[in-house]
This record gives structure tokens, C-alpha cells and sequence, in this order.
DNA sequence: TCGGAACAACTTGTATGGTAGTATAGCAGC
DNA sequence: GCTGCTATACTACCATACAAGTTGTTCCGA
């Protein structure tokens, strides 16, 4: 198998580089600059940033400059409410499913919970990864791949926001319950149950975000 | 104030010619012909071919050739999906909005479905037109742009099953009731009505796709 | 001291040449 | 006639050079 081609791979790296917060928003992104730091041609590095543009991790300005977009608090919110709305109308399908199609994934989430509950407080990274996994299975078991990939490009927003939050965050023991709170609705194959849960975990997550955008009014847009 | 970049607009131009169907799924656009046939360099073309790319307007074959992606009935579907679940919940937050909010988008609305009716039957292009204005309008009353991109980008995909059927498709009186029964609903300030009512609106948008995909097996999906 | 014009140091945008990989048509050999 | 190799004509990919525009600074003059 051969790899993929240059540009697809800066733009997945700086894609995580971002998102993770390791780029901060508002940084200059130059192309030439990547370019050198990565030992390739501008070329590649300016499809990178195209790509980036379209997923408004970044912001091309002509002849000026290429910037990380700040966090937009208008745009998380309203980022939260089309993935309620997107992972609501999944939710209410998984738990509608025939009963061996519903014992099949909560065994998946059943295992995803239990890894959850190892990972070490404060290692939020493999934590938000096991999350992204648990809402996935979800989407997967009911044929949504098409809808989780929307999610997935909206994620990406919210995680910026995630990722800030080391210490203010909601206790993951308490997602982990919510999580749990879903599974058990999708296994008992109530679907209005399981929506509300999936909604009220929705409502949690972004809980500390105008906290965050006191203590780091920098990477906030005005 | 300046023009886009020429990639910017041949992504618009490719765009718009993919949507309406006037370049066939299947079908191979070469970097070289169409930087030949445009008058510019391959290098703006390829970066159109990028922003296609992740949209799932074309596929692109590393050394083989870039391709207008065929018409996926299942993607189809999951993305009417995705859009019933926003639309769905956009609806619900402008049938809650105040009353002189809900009165001046009811006055957007109504002209918009006035401007429906005067349609020629036959020109489809304009009743789409149309209809986006009307859908998009009400997403903008509640102020969900960002809600409104995500459904913009599903929309092509859907948009390019609408431009093939010229005939068979719903009758344009039919989806204009419906756009009359939303309106209601909104200015009713009846949530719940108005969301059955946008559900039953995109439930029977497609409706003609199988039939479709059986007279153009050509432009689907293996 | 203040204002402004010219300049220098950036930025992204576009054009073009060369490279590596793939598919195919045609020909040689069986 | 059929199979397999080879030459060729594509393709997207990458590097490089140049063009065009913006910004900040510097220097000169009032």
C-alpha cells in the first residue's frame, strides 16, 4: 500500500495540531514557513491549507497571510445544536433496532464504557478519543456512516473547545454516567428514553464554555 | 472590490455544472483539459478539484484521473437524514420564536411561496432556487447559519437526484402546500405541527429516486 | 513633532517544467 | 487465436520561478 500524498498528510498533521490546541487560534500559518519546518515544496502545504479553510479550521487571507481561526462561541453553540439534532435522530434509531442488533452494539458500547473508566484523570486526550469512539459505534450500528461523517467535521470545533479544558471540564466520571444512561436505553429499546439521555449529555458538554472564554480571551473571537 | 481567486471560481463554475448535471456522474475531468478549455494554469484547476474532492463531488485517483463520483442511493438517503434532523429542529426553534419575530419571517415566507407559484412548470432550476431561498430563510430567522452550511453542503448531493428528474418528480403544487403548511405551523406558533409538517416535506422529496436510479442506471453507483 | 511618500520585507496567487505511477494499445511469441 | 510483454500516452503530484498585493518601516520634508 503506498502512502498517501504530501498535502493529505500536512493536512491531517496540522488538522490534530489545531484541533489538540498545539497550534493556537489566531497563530500565522505561513506557507513558506511549513514548508521549510516540514522540508517540502510550498505546494503541498497550500493544498493543506485549502483543505483546512473548508473545514474553518483556518482562514486564507490574499496576499496577507493564513491564520487559525479564533474559537467562535456562536459557532460551537450552533455547531452542539446540529450534532444534538444529527446524533438525537441516530440514538432514536439505534434504540429502535430488533433486539439482536441492539445486543450486538451494546456490547461494542458495553466495552467502550469499561475502557473509559481506565483512563487516568486528567489524560484527556485518550479519553476524548474513547468518547468519539462510544458515539460512533452508535452511528455505525444504525448505517449512519454518511451522518457521522457531519459529525464528525463539527466535532472538530467543539473539540478545540475540549481540548482547552483540562481542568474545567465536566468530570468525566459523570459522562461516563450519562453514557451509561444511554446504553441502558438502547437496550431496553426505548427510544424517546434514549434520546433525552443523549440530549442531556449533549447539554453537558459544553457547560464550562463561557468560563473558558473568560479565562482565555485570546483564542476567542471578539 | 477584487474577484475571488480563479480556483476559487472554478471550484463555483465545476460546482454548479456537477449540481445541475450538465458534467454526467462517471465522468473524467482531466487537470490539463480543463485548464486548456478555462485558459489558465493546471494549478488552479487542481485546487478546485481539492474543495470538489471534499465534497464529494469528485474522486480523486492518485495517477489515474479525477471523476465526477456517482450517484450513491444510500448517501442519498442517510443525507436526507442528516437534513430532516436539522431542518427538523430549525423549524421547531422558529415556531418558538416570538411573535414578531415569527410575523416577519411568516412575511419572508410568504412572499417566497408566492414567488413559487408563478413558476412555469418545467423550469426547474428556478423552483430550486426557490425552495432553497425558503428553507435557508427560515434558518436565518433563528440566526442557524452554521446549521444552514452544514445543510447546504448536503443539499447538492440531493440536488443532483432533483436536476434528473425533470418529470417525474413531485409535483411543483404539491411541495408548494407544504411549504403553505410550514408557514402555517410557524405562524401559528405551533411547534410540533410544524415539525410533522417539515418531516412529511422531505419525506416526499425523493420519493422518485428508485425510480430513477432503475431509468439512469448509468449516473448510480454500482 | 507630525505627516506622508517611497521602499523593503513579507504574504498568497499563478504558471510551468519535470517526475513517478497507471492503463492501454500493439506487437511478438507460443 | 490467445497470452504476455513492451512502448506509449496519458494521469496526478511535486518543485520551482515569477507575479501581484499588503503591511510596516524608514526617511525626508514641512
Amino acid at each position: 500500500m503506498s502512502v498517501a500524498s504530501i498535502g493529505a498528510q500536512l493536512h491531517e498533521q496540522l488538522r490534530t495540531a489545531i484541533v489538540t490546541g498545539e497550534i493556537r487560534p489566531g497563530q500565522a500559518l505561513s506557507e513558506t514557513d511549513i514548508a521549510t519546518r516540514y522540508e517540502v515544496s510550498r505546494q503541498p502545504v497550500r493544498e493543506a491549507f485549502i483543505r483546512l479553510a473548508q473545514e474553518r479550521l483556518v482562514v486564507v487571507l490574499p496576499q496577507r497571510g493564513t491564520f487559525v481561526v479564533k474559537i467562535s462561541i456562536r459557532d460551537v453553540m450552533d455547531g452542539r445544536f446540529v450534532r444534538e439534532a444529527i446524533e438525537v435522530a441516530v440514538v432514536r434509531e439505534a434504540a429502535a433496532l430488533d433486539a439482536p442488533a441492539r445486543a450486538a452494539l451494546v456490547e461494542i458500547l458495553r466495552d467502550a464504557i469499561a475502557q473509559q473508566s481506565q483512563v487516568a484523570s486528567g489524560d484527556n486526550a485518550s479519553f476524548l478519543m474513547l468518547d468519539e469512539h462510544f458515539h460512533h459505534a452508535i452511528a455505525a450500528a444504525v448505517q449512519r456512516e454518511h451522518a457521522w461523517r457531519v459529525v464528525d467535521q463539527i466535532k472538530a470545533q467543539m473539540d478545540r473547545v475540549r481540548y482547552l479544558s483540562f481542568d474545567s471540564a465536566t468530570p468525566v466520571s459523570r459522562l461516563i454516567a450519562q453514557h451509561r444512561e444511554i446504553l441502558d436505553a438502547i437496550e431496553a429499546g426505548q427510544p424517546e428514553v434514549a434520546e433525552s439521555a443523549m440530549r442531556m449529555h449533549h447539554h453537558e458538554i459544553l457547560q464550562s464554555l463561557p468560563e473558558l472564554a473568560k479565562r482565555y480571551p485570546e483564542v476567542f473571537e471578539d
